[in-house]
DNA sequence: ATGACTGCAAACCGTTTGCATACTG
DNA sequence: CAGTATGCAAACGGTTTGCAGTCAT
């Protein structure tokens, strides 16, 4: 059975053709999609989805930790199916948003606890520059 | 002169009123208000000030790099007359808004040049979890 | 004096909500 | 069969825009 199977029957939470596409475009589809990407395309296949229900859909992912949200100041948010803490690079030409290999030696939240007595739960790191293809 | 005289002056934008006030009010709060409490604070000593105006200023701040913007993912942006990149804390339950001191020792920026190939320009760094008064 | 700035109101756009219908379990 | 999920349309809230009148230089 699928991950996401399991983990929405063992929540309680009903397994639907809309939710299994919304999920299958975020793990498909490494470009960190915003909520009007997955609706567009999903199109094709699914003409009948709304776009309420992908934002209810991507919700509900939100609450069982099987998708993180991200915000690169764009007025919209962005998805990952990818939940493991990882910094992201955002391309201020091309738009472009690609993850970076998180590193533990870092142990960054060591060092916010420490530096504020935060309890720290979660974390989000974005970098923004040119990627090679644009940095001309 | 105040340094936000001069730079306005410097690139050929005016000296309002306003623009001091909305400038005044984020360089002496340090909890990274958004547009509305700005707007708020400033209600009392300006009472025909609109909120276009405040939302107009910081745009010009921006351009001038006097501020920078946050989004630590609530809908609506806040703002830091510190511009010096640093990394911020939320508090999960009362939504405080900490800085934290940067630390250049950990490179993080030739880290994320080194791994990706980008050109990096700037960086926003988000940890999120629950203040020492909140932990508990 | 003139060109930029303000303040109001309307427009915008991403997201949320309410509700009748359809479907999962 | 019961109750949740979908899909539509309307509502919402932060932000942007257009424009007439005002103000900084």
């Amino acid at each position: 059975m699928l991950e996401i199977t399991k983990v929405l029957k063992k929540n309680g939470y009903k397994v639907t053709p809309q939710r299994l596409a919304v999920f299958n475009v975020l793990k498909h589809n490494k470009k960190h999609p915003c909520v009007d990407s997955i609706y567009n395309e999903l199109q094709p296949k699914f003409p009948t989805m709304s776009l309420a229900t992908v934002y209810k859909s991507l919700e509900v992912f939100k609450t069982l930790g099987l998708v993180q949200e991200l915000n690169i100041g764009e007025g919209s948010f962005r998805y990952d199916a990818n939940t493991k803490p990882h910094p992201h690079v955002i391309c201020l030409k091309c738009g472009k948003v690609d993850d970076i290999e998180y590193i533990d030696s870092l142990n960054l939240t060591d060092y916010a606890e420490t530096k504020t007595g935060y309890k720290i739960t979660g974390q989000q790191i974005y970098f923004y520059g040119y990627c090679p293809e644009c940095k001309n």
